[in-house]
This record gives structure tokens, sequence and C-alpha cells, in this order.
RNA sequence: GCGCCUGUAGCUCAGUGGAUUAGAGCGCCGGCCUCCGAAGCCGGGUGCCGGAGGUUCGAGUCCUCCCAGGCGCGCCA
């Protein structure tokens, strides 16, 4: 909203009849909003906090406050409600026909770019429900920064030389005795194609067998030793095998996600991070400013350490391993680099090319990094001014790290800008895990928990598109069964849009710090708080401005003409405040977008649509539209659904839900 | 042992910096389609807000302690 919004001129309002009544300046003057419209539109507690200073009841200081205030341009009046509050009323018509026109413009431009890296999925198995919440969570985030005015470049680090990929490369050396080639030859994409099998799925197996593999004689782990350090060898087969399963794997998520409408600017590789040598450069920079430090003795000698801040001594938190006592770097100290680079804090870059995706379809152009030989044209990666990491709690501990790595370094304002976007992982109910999986046996201690995370070692777990291909199958029939005259491409698209709506609303609405028990009828459901119930209530909404716009004419639902024609003084008082509330929620909306963002609680943005979907759904069964005789009142109400179908259809897009025609 | 998170209705969850009788969804029971699409609406709730203290005129919300559960704390990633 621009300067001149309402809620700007409160604070200005407010602070000058601070000025006139009390002789004093509020540092700041805080909003909310009362409980319902019928006390107000906008309310600013500032009195109790005042009353310390000014030593008088919040309430007397509210009297006098009140007393001063001038409403101005966008205000009616200022009443003091309960202990203290400040209730300010609109001018409703006023406020309406402004936001008619201009409500939903992004923010201006905001300086500085911002990273935002997610999904990023060991290259080893297909995508699981555990992605898709990091996914959704990030690629929403994303659309909302970018809604407030920032740029935002996406990123999706694959970690295509750690153990998850030997392991698999061990699994089609060992357990299948394949040769390299012959995994490229058996495994080709057009041999799967015609036997209806997929690379992801067949690893997803594959890679819980050779953890058994493991487990049947530890020795056999040496295997995975020789593995890896082959692969950081390079140029070798065993590695050639490596990047190829990495590669084949990392396309098969990129589609997955691309399903949910999830895209990436760029693919940051670790192998490229190794073969460019950015721990050198920032090992080097580590050790210049004391940042770690060699230890002589102890459980650690020989290694490099960075001291925890804040963390007792022998606490079991306080100390950190950066480099083993054999030279190497252990994966946070990779991390750290990484994180370095994003900020350009280090003295090297990436090469870049146009990422490969044949022989699947391109679905959109990216970039990938590499070694060497890069394509020209690209874009200036890296370089960010804020970082979103968008990892699961369970990593806070060395995000944490990671953090303290660029403030030892001397650079604490990209330390403070470096932000860790933590949440719970999803987890399966153990009678999640025997309705999903009936074919596995769970032990006693599984049985006994009250949830169980997905593992692909465990070989547990919800593949992402298993529950998309499910969600798209009940949404077809449901489509089909509602709307017969549909051809075949129109219910694929909107049974694909329903799907996508339920799921990505499934993993928004909880908040970011509690566990998601998956729980597959929920998923699954069409019905209540879900995507498709706020999907429907827009696309009622819609068919009720085309039959406006049929009846009565085309101009009849256009914004502008509504802006200057809608009277919600027509109405009777409780109709009244029925509409207003509607077009009031609609108006809060940046405000909440701002404070999601802020708090990091997406789910905040998922319930306020939701919420005003059970208002309009309210709406729309006692207040008839098409058939209003009354010209007036059906100007202004058709005002208020081109308020809601406008409002919401941009508050969707925003959580990457897409509302069909028709449904 | 230390750190982080979570305990709110049968189940799944909201509840911002203190605003009436603590709210939704699911499930269950009952209504509502000659009327803009019933993926909907309306009605039906006796909740030790995990427990105990404390601060306050006032606490689900703030502080302390305790209990229960989850997750971290590796020269794994």
């Amino acid at each position: 909203m621009s300067c001149n919004s309402p809620e700007q001129a409160l604070r200005e309002a407010i602070r000058e009849a601070c000025r006139t009544a009390l002789g004093i300046d509020p540092e700041q003057v805080p909003l909310t909003y009362p409980p319902s419209t019928a006390m107000g539109d906008l309310a600013s507690p500032v009195c109790f906090e005042l009353a310390r200073v000014a030593r008088k009841p919040p309430r007397a200081i509210a009297e006098e406050i009140a007393g001063a205030f001038h409403p101005g341009e966008h205000f009616r009046k200022l009443e003091v409600a309960g202990g203290g509050y400040l209730n300010a009323f609109l001018k409703r018509n006023v406020f309406l026909s402004r936001w008619l026109t201009d409500g939903r413009e992004s923010d201006a431009p905001v300086p500085g770019k911002i990273i935002v890296e997610h999904t990023n999925i060991n290259p080893n198995k297909a995508a699981h429900i555990g992605h898709l919440r990091n996914a959704v969570l990030g690629d929403t985030l994303v659309l909302y920064l970018r809604q407030l005015g920032h740029q935002v470049e996406v990123q999706n680090y694959i970690d295509d030389t750690g153990v998850q990929v030997a392991d698999l490369v061990v699994g089609f050396g060992r357990i299948r005795g394949m040769e390299p080639a012959d995994v490229r030859e058996r495994y080709s994409d057009e041999r799967l194609k015609a036997e209806g099998l997929r690379f992801d799925y067949l690893c997803w197996d594959l890679y819980a067998e050779v953890t058994r593999w493991y487990e049947e004689d530890r020795s056999r782990l040496e295997e995975r030793a020789a593995t890896l350090s082959a692969m950081e060898e390079g140029n070798n087969p065993v590695a050639d095998l490596a990047a190829f399963v990495a590669h084949r794997m990392v396309k098969h998520h990129l589609c997955t996600m691309h399903r949910l409408g999830i895209v990436y600017d760029v693919l940051p590789k670790e192998s490229d991070i190794l073969a460019l040598k950015f721990w050198e450069d920032a090992f080097g920079l580590l050790k210049e400013t004391q940042a770690i430090h060699k230890l002589e003795g102890g459980k650690n000698d020989g290694c490099w350490v960075m001291d925890l801040h804040g963390a007792e001594e022998g606490s079991g938190e306080d100390q950190k391993v950066i480099v083993r006592s054999n030279g190497t770097v252990t994966y946070v100290g990779k991390d750290i680099a990484y994180q370095m680079w994003k900020f350009g804090l280090l003295h090297r870059d990436f090469h870049y090319r146009r990422l490969d995706w044949s022989p699947s379809e391109a679905l959109y152009p990216l970039w990938s990094s590499c070694a060497d030989r890069g394509d020209g044209g690209h874009p200036d990666f890296g370089k960010g001014h804020t970082v979103y990491n968008v990892i699961d709690t369970r990593q806070s501990y060395l995000q944490r790290v990671v953090a303290q790595g660029l403030e030892s370094l001397g650079h604490r304002s990209e330390a403070s800008r470096s932000i860790h976007f933590a949440y719970e992982m999803v987890a399966l109910t153990p009678g999640a895990v025997q309705a999903l999986l009936p074919e596995r046996e769970l032990s006693e201690e599984e049985l006994a928990k009250s949830y169980l995370e997905m593992s692909g070692r465990k070989g547990l777990g919800v593949k992402a598109d298993d529950l998309l291909d499910t969600l798209m199958s009940r949404a077809t029939a449901e489509v089909r069964s509602r709307n017969r005259d549909m051809d075949n491409a129109q219910v694929a698209d909107t049974a694909r849009r329903i799907a996508v709506g339920a799921l990505r609303y499934y993993m928004l609405r909880f908040s970011r710090n509690r566990v998601v028990a998956f729980d597959l009828d929920a998923a699954l459901a069409f019905e209540g708080e879900t995507g498709p119930y706020l999907q429907y209530s827009v696309v009622r909404s819609r068919n009720i401005l085309r039959k406006v716009a049929d009846r009565f004419g085309a101009e009849q639902v256009e914004a502008g003409r509504l802006a200057e024609q809608a009277d919600l003084n027509v109405l009777a008082e409780d109709a009244l405040s029925e509409h207003w509330n509607l077009a009031i929620m609609l108006s809060r909306v940046p405000a909440v977008l701002r404070q999601a963002v802020d708090s990091l609680e997406l789910a905040l943005a998922a319930k306020h649509a939701y919420l005003l979907a059970q208002a309009f759904n309210s709406f729309y069964h006692r207040y008839p539209v098409v058939q209003e005789e009354d010209e007036q009142v059906r100007t202004v109400r058709t005002a208020i659904i081109r308020l809601y179908h406008d409002g919401m259809i941009h508050l969707l897009g925003l959580m990457g839900i897409e509302v069909p025609e028709r449904m």
C-alpha cells in the first residue's frame, strides 16, 4: 500500500493527537485490529504503553487523545474502548472505492537481492512428502517476498557427492552386480519409459536394500568409503556413474516439483564447490580471522574446530569440528563456504551451464553450476543481501554454526541476514504406516511411538508423486461427475489445479514448528479447511460476476465503474456490517503477508484466506446478487464480489494455488 | 546431562504486544437444493487451555519450577 494508507494515516493522526493532548511523542504507534468491525476497523493499544510514561490510567489517556484526534480524509471517528484501546472507523465508501481500484499492486521494489535456498533433496531417491513441505514452504516464501517488492533468487542445492549417492553406486555395483556402463544402458530414459518404470522409484528401493546390505555385514561399509573417495577423485568410471545417477535423480525431482508449480533459478552442486576449491578459500579466511583454531590433544586432537558462542563448556554443543584430523573438511565446513558464496564473500564463483533436461522435456530454462566451460548469458548469481535457508529444524544447530562462521569472519550483518527458515518434519503415525505400507512390518518399539520420521534408508515414506497421482485421480472423478460437458483436456487441467491446491494448502496450513503427522484422509480431503474449499468459493464468485455481466451488461462488473457507483449506505445496518467485513478482511491481506514473512509463519496467510472464504460463503448464502432487484443494492454487492474474486485469485496465487474456471 | 520445540474439544489444529461467553476443521446428530453450483450454508460443545507457583485490576497468552512427548548435541551428511 502507498504511504497514504489508512494505517499510516492513523499512526500519524494519533501521534499528532498525542503531542497536542499530552505533549508526548510516542516512539511508535502500534496498530491492531478490533475483534469485530462493529467495534472499529483499526485499533491502537498505544495508551497501554503511554500509561507508564504519563503515569495515568490508559483509559484516561485514550479519552484525551480521542478528544484531540483529527479524522482527516480516511476516518469517520475515533472511539475509546475497553481498558484504553483507540478504535478508528474508516470512511467506508472512500475506502471501498480505493481498494477496488488499487488493492493488489505489488509493493515498490526493495533494493538488495534475497536468496532463498530450498528443496535440497539428496539425489538418490524419489521425493517424499517431507521434501514437499520444504519445497512448498520455500516456494511460497519466494512468492510472498516478491509480492512485497523483493528481488528473489531461488537456489536448490544438489549434494551430488555425498554418501547417499555413493550408497546407490555401491548398490548398483555390488548388489545388482552391474558395471557403470550397464547401469546407463539398462536404465536409460527410453528403456525405463517403455517398461513403465521410474529411475527415482527404483533407487528408492535400492537405497533401502543397500542399507540392509550394510547391516548384514558392517565391513561392507568399506565399499562406501572406497566409492566416496573415487567420487572425490573424479575422472573415473565410479565418479561418472555417481554423476549420472545424481543427474537423473535431479531431473526427476525437478519434474515432481514442477507439477506443483515449483521452479528454481539455479542449482549449485557440491561437486563444483569441491572442484573449484571454494573450501580452500573459505579455510584460509577462517584461519586468518581465527574463527577456527587447531587443537593439540584432547578428544579432537589435530582437528580445526569452531567454538560456539553462548554454549556452556561441556554442554555438548560447545565446539564443532570443521576440519578432521586427516585434513578433510566436514559437511558444515562446506556449508560455510557455500553460505559465504551466497553473500559474495568468497573470492571465487561457479561457472554456469544451462541445465540439460533431455531427454525429459525441458519445462523451463534453468541454470546449473559447473566447474569449467560454462555457457554465457547467465544472470549474476549469488551476492545476496539476505539469505533464507529452508531446512528442517533438526539442522538448527548446524545452521547456527554456519551463521557464526560468518560472524567470526567479521561479517556480522551478513550473519544476521543469514536466516534459517526452520520448520518441523513431516512424520507418519504407526497407523498411517500400516495403512500406506502394509508390506512393511513395524517393530514393537516403532509401534509404541507417537510418530515415525520418514527415512530413505528404511524406505519409509510416502512418495510425492504417488500422493499427487492419488489426488489427481480423485479430483478427476469429482470433476467429471459434476461437469458432464467438460472435455478431457479441461477435466485434466481442472483436476490438476484442484490436486495442487489441496496439497499446497495442506502443507501450508500448519504452523511451522508443529510436526505434521501425515494424515492421508486429511491430505486427500476436498471439503472443510482445504484448498478446494477456497477454490470453490472463488469459482462461485466468478459465476456471479459472469451472470451479472450477462444479464445487466459487462460494464456492471468492471472495477472502475463499481468504485464510482457502489454505495454501502444503501444497505441496512446488519447487512452493511457483513458486506463491510468482507471488504475489510480483503484489505488486510498486505498486512497479513508482511506479518507472515516477518514471522516466517506462512500459515498466517493461508489461514486468512480460509477465513475469507468462510466469510464469503456465508455472504453468498445470505445475499443474492444476480436476483437482487434493487439496482443500487445489486451494485454494492457486485462490488464486494468483485473485490473478493480478484483479491482471492491474487492471494491464492501467492500460495501457488490456481483457481480453475469451473470445478 | 545440555539445548530447541510441543502439550488447548473425541481427533487434527488456530488463538499477534492482555478486548466480552477460548475458536475452526474432521467426526457425530438435526435442518437447508422449483431460488447466483450442496466441494456449500444454518443449528447442536460442561474444553481441570499438561501441573504448580508467581507478576497483574485482569493470564491459554508474561516469569519460574515441575511432568509428559518429540528432535538435536559425530573427526556422518
